[in-house]
DNA sequence: CGTCGTATTGACGTGCCTCAACCCAGGTGG
DNA sequence: CCACCTGGGTTGAGGCACGTCAATACGACG
């Protein structure tokens, strides 16, 4: 994640969710590679017709035939239902964003869309037919396959790890890195409901909130509305987050010297 | 998970762990086709010689240049550490998994020996070389990867989503379900210790033990020293799990149907 | 401007963690 | 062969972080 910090492209912030970005934003700017495999993966779909989806519908069900679905618009949540109304958002996914890929046969989740969204979809067959005759195809579905691996085991440290206060700071940073690889304090848009984003890192809404609000009082987010950040303070939210073996050097070492003390703002 | 009831091959309990196998029991017996796919990128390894690990000792560490592994004996853990002590524990893995496949360049987790192992390695581009000149390996590598994903996906939902008794049981259900994909009562052996499966299960050894003596005094599983069960209760078990969307059709109906109060043995 | 669904706030309860004492198995040396 | 030692495991008491519940406020629509 030391990448995230170096000189990158410095994309000034396109309108919502319109930068071109690989998937679930959990990998938010993994390096060029991941660009690269969203972007000539993208190439199998412009074949297919454009499809709009209103906020909230389905896209596919748990169990549907597998297909594949690249995002073009708008933000779309992966989730798994089980018993009992419990959920769990297993992935957001944004613009370039493109799902299906991992799967074999049926579909583990469901996948539905959060605002409004713009996709387009490819069958199973196609997809590996093409993967299939193109090295450079191949070898970017692999790189897919690894980022949403990688993801997956973050979310793994997160889940069991890390606390009320944590896992707030994390998904804000990590919203800030996937639109832009060196972002700087602020506005953010948050597209999703707070249900969305609690699902999402295991907490309940109301424990979401009054984390937030915390944050808010120390002046280290200020909300506006219920879909935007002022001021995102990043500096801080990255010390908050808990990934304290992923930044720079000097903060490591500050870190690891006063050990179980976490630097408070 | 249903065809894991369905009639299949009752392989007759090998000797610990030495059963073939696929990916991170969190799979379990996922079905024929995982167990294929393990065998089939097993050849690639035996052209390397087997290297002997001691207990405790790491195969690689979390940044460290990528290759793969496969397992040929006893019990590894894949786990990553982030500050202040915390350890996540990925996955599991037994004889006939293999892992490195999901990675692109360096490891991001670290694999250590649960218990004294036997393991063969190749070296990434090797392994890449052969799978593409081979279709059959590409499947079986393909379907190697979507297991790797569907087994993420689950613990993502047991981490936030179940309970201190649930997770145990899950626990132990996959276990069970691994070496057999048709277990009866009896004897498993658990070969990790306590902190390990705390570690995996998001929980600590004290809460991990208080479930197991709660299970104990229920009869649901008997301890005998520390790294055997006699006399699994696995229905009992499975219905404590909380997997309550997997099963067969009459116990789904039975739980929707009281919400909220999911049954008691 | 009124209505309804979403979000916030605060009081309260509880499930898991923390901490500390104890137990037990396995290894080692006398 | 037994006493001791050591490290992992268990047990139980107590605290706290997060969940639960309920009341209120907000913001997006018509």
């Amino acid at each position: 994640m030391t990448q995230l910090l170096s000189t990158a492209p410095t994309a000034t912030r396109g309108d919502e969710d319109a930068v071109q970005n690989n998937h679930a934003f959990d990998n938010g700017a993994k390096g060029r590679e991941a660009i690269h495999a969203g972007q000539s993966l993208s190439s199998l779909f412009v074949g297919s017709a454009a499809e709009a989806v209103a906020a909230g519908k389905a896209i596919w069900w748990e169990g549907d035939k597998n297909h594949l679905v690249q995002v073009e618009e708008g933000v779309v949540r992966l989730l798994r239902i089980i018993g009992e109304g419990r959920r769990v958002i297993i992935a957001l996914q944004f613009a370039g964003d493109l799902n299906g890929a991992s799967l074999q046969n049926d579909f583990l989740f469901t996948a539905e869309a959060v605002t409004k969204c713009k996709i387009r979809r490819i069958s199973h067959m196609s997809f590996h037919g093409e993967v299939a005759r193109s090295n450079a195809l191949a070898r970017a579905y692999l790189s897919l396959l690894c980022q949403e691996a990688a993801a997956s085991h973050e979310q793994m440290v997160l889940l069991p790890k890390k606390n009320a206060e944590e896992r707030p700071c994390s998904f804000i940073v990590k919203l800030a890195f996937r639109r832009n690889p060196r972002p700087r304090q602020g506005p953010l848009r948050v597209s999703m409901n707070r249900q969305d984003i609690a699902d999402h890192l295991g907490l309940t809404i109301e424990t979401l909130a009054h984390t937030v609000t915390k944050l808010a009082s120390r002046n280290i987010v200020i909300p506006e509305g219920r879909h935007d950040l002022r001021n995102v303070n990043l500096a801080r939210l990255v010390r908050l987050s808990g990934d304290t073996d992923d930044f720079s050097e000097d903060f490591c070492q500050r870190v690891n010297l006063n050990t179980r003390d976490k630097p408070r703002d």
